[in-house]
RNA sequence: GGUCCAGUGGUGUAGCGGUUAACAUGCCUCCCUGUCACGGAGGAGAUCGUGGGUUCGAUUCCCAUCUGGACCGCCA
């Protein structure tokens, strides 16, 4: 096609040069012997205009349709200021119909009103509005920015297997038969991990892959089963080397693809602080609202619930919402029901006004009790009190639930914000009771952050050992997360053991890695990001689908294609798989 | 696995014991030379997700089921 411009470009520069256009047919107003039609491209839209001696050619063009039209660039009579091409338009001379359309089940328009089901049926559709390719476009743009980033810094882009070893540490794997080896099983990758590290080993120094992973759990609006990662890979490095290192691309990023200049370094935040003041591992600080310790306040109360508490060393935590005391039974009820979802077992509700306490829990309180809780809390008339009282983590995620909740509803922070902290100093491992066994927090590779001869904590004391591991944290989600790695064998070893991997279990699931670290092992550390979220954040979609071409619903299927489906039995066959 | 919410013309919603099932938009026909969410006149289009129950009567109430969404569990 001889198309001389996209739609997106002509200006009052182009005045009376001759042009053709093609694109799609976005809206089309008639009146009568004069249409006007705006025609769209992937670039933006620009109007035709069909006077009574061309007019008649367009009769049966609907919107969607395909039309090629060369004319003539003419200043319009009135400007459309929502438009880039909006002071001119084209006159049109000849018009070719190139495609057809039938009438689309979801309107082609940056406020369609599909719901999200309509949309991905019909995703091929959903895709021309051009909200959504703009995402696409920004998603393309930071990705690009990371490589060019990464390129510049010496590292070497390099690709790992989709088809790999299974490794039932962490998520679900999602398996695939071997045909050529009858009852066996590729898994696909979790993510590139044990690859990277070996990569290491070999001596690349610097690695990157914007990496396909796949987990087998269940959807949620920033998790699909297959997701990408921008994963990299250092050797020789520290953690502070590290973190700068990724500071310096996500200032490109921010810099290259929202034009926003973000402060560095980073704060960072060690895990119990991030957990004591704002109740999660990946807090949203663009507001402030944290949390109180009151444990110590309660230490001889009266109220059977708090003691309980403080006899099995848990932790009393309270949040302070402010103009908030008027909330209704119903209201606070709600705000109980979401700490309870949250973990807790109940919630405590004071409110404060005129300068007086009320609660139902006052009467098990002393006098001492709550004059120090309205100083401990600065307390100010209006103020809504919230305490629950549990072990530590559980405490402190409850509120920090009720906090989140109340971020969103009170509008205590912008979307134009950006704000990125790091969390470092997580535990190395996490007690599960359901297994009676520690289970690694990050991966069983992380390095614990112990001098050779303190290892015997591990045994001694494994709870309170914390991992040279950082996530970065972007407005309350985590985008990416790394570590430090082991590169001793005898420390790997003994890795596997705190986690209870028998020898013959690391054999099997880890024995070329493990060999591997035989042969001369540099100190490594890395990261990886997740790119659906940081594209999820910065494009400021609410769902990570919005920024993913072909999504899975919440159901882990695709409506559009119907994935999954059932197989031919030949193919079963020859998978030599039997379906119950 | 669990909790909660929602299924009504193509699309998105309203109605919530008796309605000619309403509105917006889209679609079709006609009119219109300055629109850009064009306007005007007319028209077609819905077994109210499915199955059962309560009732004289169910789109409406109840139960089950299916589908979709949010969250919890899960996500080293």
């Amino acid at each position: 096609m001889n198309r001389t411009h996209t739609n997106g470009e002509l200006s009052l520069i182009n005045l009376n040069e001759t042009v053709t256009l093609v694109g799609w047919v976005s809206k089309r107003r008639n009146f009568g012997s004069l249409v006007f039609i705006d025609l769209r491209d992937r670039c933006g839209i620009t109007q035709l205009v069909f006077d009574e001696t061309i007019a008649e050619q367009i009769t049966n063009v609907r919107n969607e349709y395909i039309i090629e039209v060369t004319g003539q660039v003419i200043k319009r009579k009135e400007a459309n200021d929502k438009l880039n091409t909006g002071e001119i338009e084209v006159k049109v001379s000849t018009v070719n119909i190139v495609n057809t359309a039938q009438t689309t089940p979801l309107i082609i328009a940056d406020d369609t009103d599909a719901l999200e089901d309509t949309r991905l049926k019909y995703r091929y559709l959903d895709l021309r509005r051009p909200v959504m390719q703009k995402k696409l476009i920004e998603r393309a743009q930071i990705t690009r920015t990371m490589r060019r980033f990464l390129d510049d810094e010496g590292f070497i882009e390099i690709e790992t297997p989709i088809l790999a070893k299974s490794s039932p540490e962490g998520a679900r794997d999602y398996l695939v038969p071997s045909r050529v080896h009858p009852g066996e099983f590729y898994a696909l990758p979790q993510s590139p991990q044990l690859f990277k590290q070996l990569l290491m080993v070999s001596g690349f120094e610097r690695y990157y892959q914007v990496a396909r992973c796949f987990r087998d759990e269940d959807l949620r609006a920033d998790r699909q089963l297959d997701f990408t990662q921008v994963d990299m890979e250092m050797s020789f490095l520290s953690e502070d080397e590290i973190r700068d290192l990724v500071e310096r691309m996500l200032k490109k990023v921010m810099k290259d693809v929202k034009n926003i200049d973000i402060k560095t370094p980073f704060l960072k935040l060690p895990y119990d602080d991030a957990l004591n003041m704002y109740g999660s591992d990946k807090p949203d600080n663009r507001f402030d609202m944290k949390l109180n310790d009151v444990t110590d306040i309660f230490n001889s109360s009266n109220f059977k619930v708090f003691q309980d508490v403080i006899i099995s060393k848990g932790a009393i935590k309270a949040l302070v919402a402010h103009n908030q005391s008027s909330r209704t039974r119903k209201e606070v009820d709600k705000l109980v029901d979401l700490a309870k979802k949250n973990g807790a077992k109940g919630l405590v509700t004071l409110k404060y006004d005129d300068t007086t306490l009320t609660s139902s829990i006052l009467k098990f309180l002393s006098e001492e009790e709550i004059s120090n809780i309205i100083e401990r809390l600065s307390l100010v008339n209006g103020d809504l009190i919230m305490i629950t009282s549990d072990k530590w983590s559980i405490a402190c995620t409850a509120l920090g639930a009720l906090r989140s909740y109340f971020g969103k509803e009170l509008n205590l922070y912008s979307n134009d914000d950006f704000s990125f902290l790091w969390v470092t100093d997580f535990p190395l491992l996490e007690y599960s009771e359901d297994d009676q066994r520690f289970h690694a927090m990050h991966h069983p590779f992380t390095l614990p952050n112990l001098s050779k001869d303190e290892l015997d904590k591990l045994d001694s004391d494994p709870g309170s050992v914390k991992a040279c591991a950082y996530d970065i944290v972007l407005n309350g989600y985590e985008i990416g997360g790394g570590s430090l790695r082991i590169h001793d064998q005898d420390m790997q070893q003994k890795m596997f053991e705190v986690l209870g991997l028998s020898d013959e279990a690391i054999r099997t699931k880890f024995g070329y890695f493990i060999d591997a670290f035989k042969y001369g092992t540099p100190p490594h550390g890395g990261l990886a990001f997740g790119l659906d979220r940081v594209a999820m954040i910065l494009t400021k979609s609410d769902s990570i689908r919005d920024v993913i071409a072909f999504p899975k619903n919440a159901n882990a299927k695709c409506p559009m294609s119907d994935a999954p489906s059932k197989v031919d039995d030949i193919q079963l066959e020859e998978l030599h798989l039997n379906i119950k």
